[in-house]
DNA sequence: TGATCCCGCCAACGT
DNA sequence: ACGTTGGCGGGATCA
């Protein structure tokens, strides 16, 4: 076969020494001279080998002029073993293989210890190291983009970048796949292959857009660039360039392999998931090409790193090139389940006037500190103006080291005991130091994390528990629900809550996926559904079936289909036909919204609002609702905070300065225990406080215990300003409908639905830290069920009508008919500053 | 051929 | 203006 000619004259050709000489006469195109001696050190014998290779293809610059010399030593071998085969010709020159990416980056890690000392300088330079390598800055740029998704290495600097090797890859790759779960690749992975089999994935525009849309409509996903903890700002702040292409989608990339089943993810349908995410508008060939092309620089590096290799798949269709995660197994996170201690954190009791804000709001977003966040694309404006005004205030190009000095310990306090550890070794490690931590983290995690990401919070000596006296319950369990390390990404969670207290929820909007939830309890699952109506439907069995089917199967004959029972496969189709006729509407609104607020993001008036997401504000007892409209047993608690500034706590960092935040109204939106109602679609529910309410606020917070909490929590996530306060009363109305339920059963119902939500919000797609929703006129819904207890609001940033409820989709089992979901139509008022 | 993907133009950004 | 980054796609190579 091949095998043996090819090995001999090309692969092997490269690694294997020299033939000296045949030198022909050529090279013209590259004046490119030889170095001997290889400048960098090669520190496994891999490496030694690859950059045996190499080594005499290093040119000099141009500059240097000597063109051809003796840079053939390389040629030598190559023209050797070519010239059996007759072609010296060709091969004098270096060969591409040569100067493959993937070569290419093999020598550029060998230059770096997998697991670097924190005590080194790791420093890169990549002037120098393009040098070394001889090869064109650009070509650094692309392995370094890579590296950096992975953070494996993070910009320091103009042309200087910090080697972090391997120490943080768990960590990356954990929050990699957390997102790529609530970006439910897996479904659209299986989506994709389902049309493919339906019909022929053919490049003309029409089809190809609905396909996306029908897939990726509903996420737009746009999730950006993932971070993490520590590692964050450092990187934004320097690199202020949007984080687009190769470093996203790289980690996209990674993502698919993470969630998928049988590891493997085939080059067209990663290309297909990352075209379909980005724009939906143009799927057109060149784009797919470019994709493709750009997949092929990423898949080198990552081949590089060893964490894939290239395989085939076979379909039918034929032999499509495709990758095989040969990476570490990425756990799921366990380290934080236990939510604890954030309550212990932030203990200020309801009465108690709040003292320590900043410290409670940090450990109101803990999700930011540990875990990585996604940020949306639409944040990330405000997020570069808030990094400037960071930089202003800490001038210093030094202050980077200081931070990754801080991260790497802080943040992996295991990885820098095991930095020398061999890599398995590590794992045993991290396990035994997470037990052992596990006390600790779990107090001081969130809070760790948060300073890590803020180099002011690193500032803060103390502890948590110094900061606030005590929080109310709610407030506690609030905080203590959100745990960063079960969630990293995703900082949605319904905490536990007492019977009767209403939560209101903070989602990612703009994207649908997966909710994790840090309660015990709950077991957070994927669904593959994308709207309401299938969810029910379809249970974790299912989802195990088409998880099994992800990837590219070697032999994708099967029906992806097949898997589905006969009464889940009717339920999807159906769902996706009706999402069809839904998105398109909802989708040019949506893009149209978007569209505007990013270019007004100035304006006043616009229609768009950041909101933190994550954040679980619980709203207890609401005793009435002034609004009218909702007579019908009050049951949605609408109210509408007008006027009301709204910072976000992007980062959880600093809060975005008025000016930089638009003001508008948002619907309030109270949860009920018992009914929940919530739409597949929507993006992101947001608390609705009633104009009366927040006139009437004068009085005493005292009234209801809640109010105080309440208004620090919003003040903190920056749903309203410093020296606004919501009246506790009328804000959110809790109905009394089940109102006092026996406290156990109440749990056990609350547990129920909260569980439901969860899925709900997980098959939805509603995740993320930072989000940006737009609080659109929506029709309000008729509360469909008077008794409901439970409300959510959730708003689709483009869609009109997104609320649907759930109880359609009770099947008996696991229903969430018991809720339901009543969205009052509120206009959102916008209002200046 | 189709799979790969190198190369470098040139725009976006930062200084 | 200039240097750094890096999107992008032509077109050369490889299989």
């Amino acid at each position: 076969l091949k095998t043996p000619l090819k090995q001999a004259a090309t692969s092997h050709s490269v690694l294997t020494e020299i033939q000296p000489d045949c030198q022909p006469l050529t090279t013209p195109p590259k004046p490119t001279e030889i170095l001997p001696a290889d400048p960098w050190t090669p520190t496994s014998n891999l490496k030694m080998l690859i950059s045996a290779a190499s080594p005499e293809i290093r040119s000099r610059e141009q500059r240097r002029e000597l063109s051809n010399n003796t840079s053939e030593v390389l040629q030598a071998k190559h023209c050797l073993q070519e010239h059996l085969s007759g072609d010296e010709y060709e091969k004098s020159q270096p060969s591409r293989k040569e100067k493959s990416l993937g070569l290419l980056c093999h020598k550029f890690l060998a230059r770096y210890p997998d697991y670097p000392s924190t005590a080194g300088n790791n420093y890169i330079c990549l002037d120098e190291v393009a040098e070394e390598l001889n090869v064109k800055r650009r070509r650094i740029y692309d392995i370094v983009n890579v590296l950096e998704s992975l953070h494996m290495v993070s910009r320091l600097a103009k042309n200087r970048y910090t080697w972090h090797g391997r120490h943080n890859l768990s960590k990356t790759l954990q929050a990699l796949k957390k997102v790529g779960e609530e970006n439910k690749y897996t479904q659209q992975i299986q989506m994709i292959k389902k049309r493919e089999y339906e019909h022929e994935f053919d490049f003309d525009g029409e089809r190809n857009e609905e396909m996306a849309r029908s897939f990726g409509s509903n996420e737009h996903s746009e999730m950006s660039f993932v971070e993490l903890p520590g590692m964050e700002f450092r990187a934004a702040s320097i690199n202020s360039r949007k984080d687009k292409s190769l470093r996203v989608m790289s980690q996209k990339f990674v993502m698919l392999f993470l969630v998928s089943t049988p590891q493997i993810v085939s080059l067209e349908t990663a290309a297909k998931i990352l075209i379909g995410e980005d724009q939906l508008e143009d799927l057109d060939k060149s784009k797919f090409k470019t994709k493709i092309r750009r997949l092929y620089d990423i898949a080198n590096v990552l081949s590089s790193l060893e964490l894939i290799k290239k395989v085939h798949v076979t379909e039918e269709r034929g032999r499509k090139p495709a990758f095989k995660w040969t990476g570490p197994e990425v756990l799921p996170n366990t380290q934080d389940t236990k939510l604890e201690r954030t309550s212990t954190t932030c203990p200020p009791p309801i009465s108690e006037p709040i003292t320590s804000k900043e410290q409670c709001s940090k450990n109101l977003f803990p999700s930011r500190g540990k875990q990585n966040f996604t940020r949306h694309p639409s944040l990330i404006k405000l997020v570069k103006s808030i990094e400037n005004d960071r930089r202003k205030i800490q001038s210093a190009p030094t202050s980077p080291v200081k931070i990754s000095a801080g991260t790497d310990q802080n943040l992996s306090a295991f990885p820098s005991k095991m930095a020398q550890v061999p890599a398995i070794a590590k794992h045993q490690l991290e396990g035994q130091s997470k037990k052992a931590k596990e006390m600790k983290m779990k107090l001081s995690r969130s809070t760790l994390e948060c300073s890590l990401s803020s180099p002011e919070v690193v500032a803060e000596p103390e502890p948590p528990h110094t900061a606030a006296p005590s929080p109310q319950p709610a407030l506690r369990q609030l905080l203590s629900v959100c745990p960063p390390s079960h969630s990293p990404v995703s900082p949605v969670i319904l905490p536990h809550t007492q019977s009767g207290v209403s939560y209101a929820v903070y989602l990612h909007p703009s994207q649908a996926h997966t909710v994790t939830t840090y309660s015990p309890s709950f077991v957070l699952q994927s669904l593959p559904c994308a709207n309401l109506t299938g969810i029910k439907s379809i249970n974790s069995e299912v989802l195990n079936k088409i998880t099994a089917e992800e990837g590219d199967n070697q032999i994708a004959t099967e029906d992806p289909t097949k898997s589905l029972t006969a009464k889940e496969r009717p339920t999807i189709k159906s769902e996706t036909s009706s999402q069809r006729c839904l998105k398109r509407p909802q989708a040019l609104q949506e893009n149209t919204l978007i569209k505007r607020c990013r270019s007004d993001e100035e304006s006043l008036d616009t229609s768009l609002t950041f909101f933190p997401s994550g954040y679980l504000i619980p709203l207890t007892q609401c005793t009435q609702c002034n609004e009218a409209g909702f007579s019908d047993k009050q049951k949605a608690g609408i109210c509408s905070l007008q006027h009301t500034t709204y910072s976000s706590p992007i980062a959880g960092v600093i809060p975005a300065t008025a000016s930089e935040l638009k003001a508008i109204n948002i619907p309030a939106f109270h949860i009920t225990p018992l009914n929940i109602m919530l739409s597949p679609t929507s993006i992101a529910p947001a608390p609705v406080l009633s104009n009366s309410c927040l006139n009437s606020s004068n009085t005493s917070s005292g009234q209801n215990p809640s109010s105080p909490v309440m208004n620090f929590t919003l003040q903190h996530i920056g749903l309203i300003p410093a020296g606004v306060q919501v009246p506790a009363n009328p804000v959110l109305q809790h109905v009394p409908v089940s109102s006092q339920p026996e406290k156990e059963n109440m749990n056990l119902q609350e547990q129920k639905v909260r569980k439901n939500i969860l899925q709900l919000l997980d098959c939805g797609g509603l995740s993320g830290n930072n989000f940006l929703f737009s609080l659109q006129p929506s029709v309000p819904k008729e509360p469909q069920e008077p008794q409901a207890v439970t409300e959510f609001f959730f708003r689709t940033p483009g869609g009109p009508n997104t609320v649907s409820s759930l109880s359609a989709n009770s099947d008996g089992t696991d229903r969430i008919s018991q809720g339901t979901l009543y969205i009052p139509q509120r206009k959102l008022e916008v209002s200046e500053d």
